[in-house]
DNA sequence: GTCAATAGTTTGTCCGGACATACGGACTTC
DNA sequence: GAAGTCCGTATGTCCGGACAAACTATTGAC
């Protein structure tokens, strides 16, 4: 019969034939030098995909490093989902066809790196008393003072989005003529704000008539909805946006990776 | 003038009271039981958001561990975004709103957990020639044989989603009556495959007449989309879905963290 | 009174070693 | 020929220590 096997074994033709090497006297930790190399490698195709990586110890000895040092290198690689380790047997690559996962980024940096010729056109900048929505979620009394800025988001000059942000006050001062140039993230890194994490909750509608005549689409069309709010690394809220999009010209594109 | 500043100072009221302990005879790794006591710590209030731990030695000493057994616990729930490191300063709880991140789940699962009482329809469980979508997702040859499964999710007897999955052949024996007793991903982790990560789209769109009729809404209505490619840890591809979900009724709800 | 140098605290990085545990293959046995 | 057993290998866990870097707060000088 012959039933034909998912995938049987890949004999791994290539043992460890590249070249990795570290530089103490850089101020990099050696760590992230290692995991650096590896990635590219990964990426460039020195490291099959499937194959197997040299046993960690002897790893170590050949790059006069100490196991836990290629241990945490190699550990990092695996948090991104680029690598699985299985005791008894090795460290392998993974062979996904995924490009990179997607990071907390804006919608501006999200069209230029699709070469997409962003632009913005700020519609609304200014302070205003906060709805019981951002208030609950900036977590400040509802009708206090918050920042809110509409945005039409516009690719090629066709409107793609129509974005909504609200801030806490005295966060960092929003010039129209920035948010015109930037996104607004940019702006906040910017600002020495570090962001750390966002809640997104992603459904669809149908367009009012207002919406479809900023979108250019007709009433009833489908929009694609996103609320998100985002915190910095002490747990604050920082921004809390409510977006819509053109469903026929935008999707959300992105990884899971199971915790294990 | 008295400024006042954002969040200045947390004394931190509470140096330490709360009991931990770790048990050594126990096959749980040491790290890990301490880990899952701060995390209930955190979840219980236990340990107040903002709050700063204590400095890790000390810890170390009065639990009768090393600095890196320490050190890989609180690391964990780096990772999971409850706690932030600063050097010179401690390790601070992160007050956030946020419940838990999203993992990779069955909408059975999110159904089950929400309470809803979800119900499956089998509409078709067969091999058929693989489209051209479905084969690229699942990198076999396009017209291969592949197991096509569509369902009808419904919960409180209401149509929710319509789900089509495609799988490779002779990855595991689906049997109609397990598709509507339990979902998906549950028969796939049973089976013995683990599932590593997955690459998702979501957007929008009008429901066609069929789909309208199948779901219980109008012609036009908005529906949310969402394909999915899902992994396993040697990134094969193990199921490839393109789902559609009522609007009114589902959205997607999910967390970023910032890769540091 | 304001600003700069300094000391102390805490996490970040790195080392070398030790034992436990799971996996896979080879061998033996029935 | 098929099943179970043993053993080598590689990662998983844990220890104890050392120095570096960053941050805070205090002290000192101007």
């Amino acid at each position: 019969m012959a039933t034909c096997r998912y995938a049987p074994i890949v004999p791994s033709p290539d043992p460890a034939p590249l070249r990795l090497s570290v530089d103490r006297s850089s101020p990099v930790p050696l760590y992230f030098q290692l995991a650096q190399q590896l990635e590219s490698a990964i990426e460039t195709g020195g490291l099959a995909p499937g194959s197997l990586l040299g046993n960690e110890i002897e790893l170590a000895g050949r790059l006069g490093l100490s196991r836990p040092t290629v241990r945490q290198a190699i550990q990092s690689l695996v948090d991104k989902g680029l690598m699985v380790r299985r005791r008894g047997v090795g460290t392998q690559v993974v062979h996904s066809q995924v490009k990179r996962p997607l990071e907390l980024s804006s919608l501006y940096d999200d069209l230029l790196a699709a070469g997409q010729r962003p632009a913005t056109r700020v519609l609304r900048n200014s302070v205003a008393p906060a709805s019981a929505q951002a208030a609950a979620a900036l977590g400040v009394p509802e009708g206090s003072e918050v920042v809110v800025v509409e945005r039409l988001r516009l690719a090629h000059g066709e409107p793609m989005a129509h974005l909504t942000n609200h801030l806490p006050p005295d966060l960092l001062p929003l010039s129209t003529a920035d948010l015109e140039a930037t996104g607004l993230y940019r702006l906040m890194r910017g600002a020495g704000i570090t962001l750390h994490s966002a809640q997104q909750t992603v459904g669809a509608r149908a367009a009012t008539a207002e919406e479809g005549r900023l979108l250019a689409e007709p009433e009833g069309a489908p929009l694609l909805t996103m609320q998100r709010t985002t915190y910095d690394a002490k747990g604050r809220a920082v921004e809390f946006g409510s977006h819509i999009y053109r469903a026929s010209r935008y999707a959300f594109e992105f990884r899971l990776l199971v915790r294990t």
